[in-house]
RNA sequence: GGGCUCGUAGCUCAGUUGGUUAGAGCGCGUCGCUGAUAACGACGAGGUCAUAGGUUCGACUCCUAUCGGGCCCA
């Protein structure tokens, strides 16, 4: 006996059982356990930051990272599943702040760091039980007790490993550079961060006067977005080859470019036309050496020559006046210009975004604050010639709203990634990208327009810059250990750590490799007698942490055991994340280990070089999700629902399903709940309906896998159909998943579970329903069971927990021998040999034909429950008529005719065309296609089929007199109904109904409507299945007549003992009418 | 402003090196089934494959431009 099935499943509450007894049997453990010395699957996990809540996007990416680690172990790999979390960053001490609400640097500082960096590492973990929780309930299969966390020492140290590798090969180097800048937060921001901050806003926009110097009616005209910048002028730019004009206005002269003319008088009360004179007309590159007065004085650029012209390609004419205002404290441009053309260097504005004391009218102000006054001032010393609103993109702080960035040079360290361009296009070149245009596209875009890697943060909660300074020379040596700098001669400072873990035993170890106790460490320096070490102040960048985890995670290298694990788990065979990853973690991950582990001869060893591609050889890249309004999830706006909410109402299979069936994981997904109910139904509860038939009738007949009379049956046509589905979805969905295709697996497991629910357990019912057990019935039972047991193992992957549901039901319960959990078993094996690819293609053809035949009754208004005396079917192609000869009695039922021939005169119905097969002739006869299909439709159709027939060829005239032989290969022959018959066509076959109705079946027809009532009515009323009736029936001719007639008929369909006509039931019976007679019907339950 | 990507039925999405009747589910309509049953099934309507050009014997598919959405970057 199998366990009774519940109509009503309740996939939460079953899930939740599951749940308990994977974790009481310890399943996960078993699976790895078992496939200990396998192949190994390496699988590594992008680690989420856990202080904020997870939400449905999560549940994509964590389906995805189990779903392949699934399969492959169930395909014979070992494929361990580390977790991890990433812990450090701006975001981590964003929250902090604002629950401490403070906000700046300073005030982080005057909080205290020792206090700050402790409420970060507590904050960390903060929603650990939801991610755990969630992780959890979905069955997302990963060793959370293993977890890696980028805090830990050695996770830290291992960082160092990196940095101080990098160091030593001169590829980290400090640099001024202008970077984005973040005042309040007294810090640079990456380039990714950056991008997450942008904002439309309006800014001010000028155009002010540069008088020249030696001519103090002359102004160069210059314009600017950032009034604040002006204080810090250096020079003016003007491109070389644009044509430049000094125009007279009123009784002053501007040089501008001259096609800018009308764009920078417009809006002013002046006419270009007539009241601007222009007078001269000359290259900017005559420009160029020009002197001109400041517009504030406050301090003289040092470092080089300043106020004066220089040219520079970057100019453009899209805004402005085609003379730019050039300060290299605050622009990349400006910089390097500097740079290049010797200019000086003059920075008026503080880290902290204020204004130095020497600008003595904005001192301790705000930049961005003060341009209203910067203008306000320019107007009344009479620089300002124009004030314009300009509406633009501009980068805010991603943690810090409010806060704009500014560019700004700074003193930066940075990682020389340009110099392994093309090392990071070759190792990306092999790498299995899916989609594939993130190869090319996207990511490899990215990895051409490399920059230096702004790795340094001036903040508090990050790994350490493992360097330390010499405080008389100026020079620097990394560290790669905490041991090798407690080896450092003379090394003082770790009392500080002493203090606070004696001050406090709860302090975690791994704090002592933070600041501020690791700034407190120093040492004798080695470059100068009596001098100290003293580490710079940096951390680093939070995103190389998690690029460096392939060997982080393990403590590589100093941790024992760490060299061969990392040897044995790299790179991995598998990541994923969603597609914002690209510059993100696919990057870190990339970049990192290319330069560490780089390309050289495999020989060499693991530790100094690896093949390509490392670390990760597939990606899957996951489209971003949007909430129910097709716009991005959000907390406030609640456009989704929270995971848990669908946990309890359709279960975490449906979710999963849901996600992984419903579109390529790389297409942004809708999340919305009626969505996941609905592949729930076309696929989870139609499978569950096959399964509960199953076990109904299984259980009825006492039938079980494991008894020995069953096997060995002779299976019948349909069964060995159904097996060959199986076995060829078993093939189909293996090939899919081998290549990372999650999507067609999934959609071909749909046309499976819809086949075997559609045409073999509706064409099989009657085989089950038969009283008694034969071979042909059991032969039933065996396929069926067949066909649900290696479904449970091949859908075990994608929903883990109805997979369980149907093994321990299903194999385990008649097998106790057998595996204890699905996922303790093998992945099917496709059976070659059961894979009758024929029988595939005709099965298609017979329910093509029925599908046909209820059309035609459609079409003809003939409903099926009225008999037919015949259908005919004609075919495209004859061969296929002797074996489908065989079929025409399941044809027959399914359609309720009498007799299904084929048609003996096809031409009465049908019209032949031959088209051409342009696969076949396209490449052969090339411009000559058009005509040979011109010249086979104007053909008599029914002729050529003929002649192809007897001759295997044809010979088809051109209309300039050649000819051209077609065979078989070259034509399709197609059928075309002739109007006036019901009858549907199909590509290769026309199925046509006979419409005439003899008295007997018009009679047959009212029977069964008879039934149809009689039905209806118990089951309005409720009656038990099995309960016997009387039924008394009022009806008229030729109802009754037929009643009459097929009396024994309805009585076996309703279970009717006693079945009565009369006349005169008006009041007592229920009213109903058959095709138009009044009929009344008593119903009375006997037993 | 640049790069990438998407635009296919009312909705959500598939669509395999270009091959001539472009598919599915939902929704809608019609019907059926009533021994899987507060389910289920069949059939149908619904498409200028965003628009305009181009390449080709042939374009949803390749190219160009435009429009619109998304992401990333400036």
């Amino acid at each position: 006996m199998f366990k009774e099935v519940p109509a009503q499943f309740n996939f939460p509450a079953t899930e939740a059982e599951i749940l308990k007894f994977w974790e009481s049997a310890d399943i996960y453990a078993k699976s790895l356990r078992q496939r200990e010395g396998c192949t190994p699957f390496v699988f590594y996990e992008g680690p989420p930051t856990a202080n904020g809540l997870p939400h449905p996007g999560h549940c994509l990416t964590r389906v995805i990272k189990d779903v392949f680690p699934r399969y492959r172990t169930m395909t014979g790999h070992y494929c361990q599943r580390k977790a991890g979390w990433d812990t450090h960053g701006l975001p981590v001490e964003g929250e902090v702040c604002k629950e401490l609400g403070i906000h700046t640097k300073r005030q982080i500082e005057e909080y205290g760091i020792e206090r700050f960096i402790r409420l970060c590492q507590e904050s960390v973990f903060r929603y650990t039980r939801e991610w755990e929780e969630l992780t959890r309930r979905l069955g997302f299969w990963i060793d959370l007790s293993d977890a890696y966390v980028t805090y830990r020492q050695s996770y830290v140290e291992s960082v160092w490993w990196a940095l101080a590798t990098l160091f030593r090969k001169g590829l980290l180097y400090q640099g001024h550079k202008v970077v984005w800048w973040w005042p309040q937060g007294g810090t640079a921001l990456s380039s990714g961060e950056v991008g997450q901050g942008y904002r439309e806003v309006d800014d001010p926009s000028i155009t002010v006067r540069f008088r020249l110097r030696d001519d103090p009616k002359t102004s160069f005209l210059a314009w600017t977005t950032t009034p604040w910048t002006l204080p810090s002028n250096v020079a003016l730019a003007v491109h070389p080859d644009v044509d430049y004009a000094r125009v007279e206005v009123g009784g002053e002269a501007f040089i501008l470019a001259r096609e800018l003319i009308p764009a920078v008088f417009k809006g002013l009360p002046v006419d270009p036309a007539r009241d601007v004179r222009t007078a001269g007309v000359f290259k900017g590159c005559t420009l160029v050496g020009k002197a001109y007065e400041p517009l504030f004085r406050y301090a003289e650029p040092a470092g080089g020559r300043f106020w004066e012209v220089v040219d520079a390609d970057f100019v453009t004419l899209d805004t402005g006046t085609g003379i730019v205002h050039i300060a290299p404290a605050f622009g990349e441009d400006d910089y390097r210009l500097a740079r290049e053309k010797g200019l000086g260097f003059l920075q008026l504005v503080a880290p902290d975004g204020t204004f130095v004391p020497a600008v003595t009218d904005f001192a301790g102000r705000f930049c961005k604050e003060a341009d209203g006054d910067i203008i306000r001032k320019l107007k009344d010393s009479g620089a300002l010639l124009k004030r314009e609103q300009y509406r633009h993109d501009y980068p805010f702080c991603w943690r810090a709203e409010e806060d704009p960035l500014i560019q700004y040079a700074r003193k930066s360290w940075f990682i020389r990634t340009t110099a392994f361009r093309d090392a990071f296009l070759a190792n990306n070149a092999r790498i299995h990208w899916l989609p594939e245009h993130i190869r090319d596209g996207r990511f490899g875009n990215f990895l051409a327009d490399n920059v230096d890697w702004a790795l340094s943060r001036e903040r508090f909660w990050g790994t350490p810059l493992p360097i330390w300074e010499c405080e008389r020379t100026g020079r620097q040596e990394a560290v790669a250990s905490y041991a090798e700098l407690l080896a450092k001669r003379g090394v003082s400072g770790t009392e500080v750590w002493e203090q606070a873990r004696r001050a406090d035993p709860g302090l975690i170890e791994d704090l002592k490799v933070h600041k501020p106790y690791i700034d407190a460490i120093t040492y004798d320096s080695p470059f100068a007698p009596g001098a100290r070490m003293r580490r710079v102040p940096e951390v680093i960048d939070c995103w190389f942490d998690s690029g460096c985890m392939p060997f982080a995670q393990w403590g590589y290298p100093h941790v024992p055991g760490s060299r061969e694990l990392f040897a044995s788990r790299f790179p991995a065979d598998f990541i994923s994340e969603a597609i914002d990853q690209t510059r993100g973690w696919f990057y870190t991950l990339l970049a990192i280990s290319t330069m560490l582990f780089g390309e050289q001869d495999p020989a060499a060893g693991p530790e100094t070089s690896r093949p390509y591609p490392h670390p990760f050889r597939n990606c899957i890249v996951l489209g971003l999700m949007a909430g129910e309004d097709g716009k991005k999830l959000s907390k406030s706006k609640r456009n989704y629902r929270e995971p848990g909410y669908i946990f309890d109402r359709e279960g975490a299979d449906a979710m999963r399903w849901s996600l992984l069936s419903g579109q390529t994981p790389w297409t942004g997904v809708r999340f919305k709940e009626d969505v996941i109910a609905t592949d729930q139904r076309e696929f989870l509860i139609k499978l569950y309906n096959v399964y509960s038939f199953f076990v109904i009738y299984a259980n009825i007949d006492g039938w079980s896998p494991a008894d020995g009379a069953a096997g060995g049956e002779a299976l019948s046509e349909l069964d060995r159909w159904m097996i060959a589905e199986l076995n060829q979805t078993v093939a189909d969905v293996r090939a899919a998943m081998d290549r990372f295709e999650n999507h067609p697996a999934c959609r071909r497991l749909v046309d499976f579970v819809d086949a075997l629910s559609n045409w073999y357990v509706r064409r099989s019912r009657e085989r089950f329903w038969r009283t008694g057990m034969d071979p042909d019935k059991r032969a039933a039972y065996r396929t069926l069971w067949e066909c649900l047991r290696t479904l449970s193992t091949t859908i075990a992957p994608f929903v883990p927990f109805f997979a369980e549901t149907l093994y321990q039901n299903l194999v385990r319960s008649q097998f106790p021998d057998a595996p204890e959990s699905v996922h303790l078993c093998d992945y099917p094996q496709p059976d070659e040999s059961r894979i009758d690819r024929t029988l595939l293609t005709r099965m298609a053809v017979v329910r093509e034909i029925a599908s046909l035949g209820r059309a035609a009754r459609t079409e003809a208004r003939l409903k099926v429950r009225q008999p037919l005396a015949e259908v005919e079917i004609v075919l495209a192609d004859p061969a296929h008529q002797a074996w489908l000869a065989g079929h025409l009695p399941l044809i027959a039922e399914e359609l309720n005719v009498k007799r299904v021939e084929f048609a003996t005169e096809a031409e009465r119905y049908v019209r032949y065309l031959v088209r051409p097969n342009f696969k076949s002739i396209g490449s052969r006869f090339r411009q000559d296609v058009p005509a040979i299909k011109e010249a086979l439709a104007r053909s008599d159709g029914a002729a050529l089929r003929d002649r192809l027939e007897r001759d295997g060829a044809i010979d088809l005239e051109l209309a300039a007199g050649r000819s051209v032989r077609l065979t078989g290969e070259d034509v399709q022959i197609a059928l075309e109904a002739r109007p006036g018959w019901a009858a549907a066509q199909g590509p290769r076959v026309v199925v046509v109904l006979s419409t005439a109705l003899t008295d007997e079946l018009k009679a047959e027809g009212l029977a069964r409507e008879v039934v149809h009532l009689i039905q209806t009515q118990r089951k309005n009323r409720q009656l038990a299945y099995q309960a016997r009736i009387r039924v008394t029936l009022d009806a008229p001719e030729p109802v009754a007549a037929a009643v009459e007639a097929h009396r024994r008929y309805i009585c076996d369909e309703t279970l009717c003992v006693d079945l009565r006509i009369v006349q005169g039931l008006a009041e007592a019976g229920h009213a109903e009418e058959i095709e138009g007679h009044p009929v009344r019907l008593r119903l009375e339950v006997v037993s």
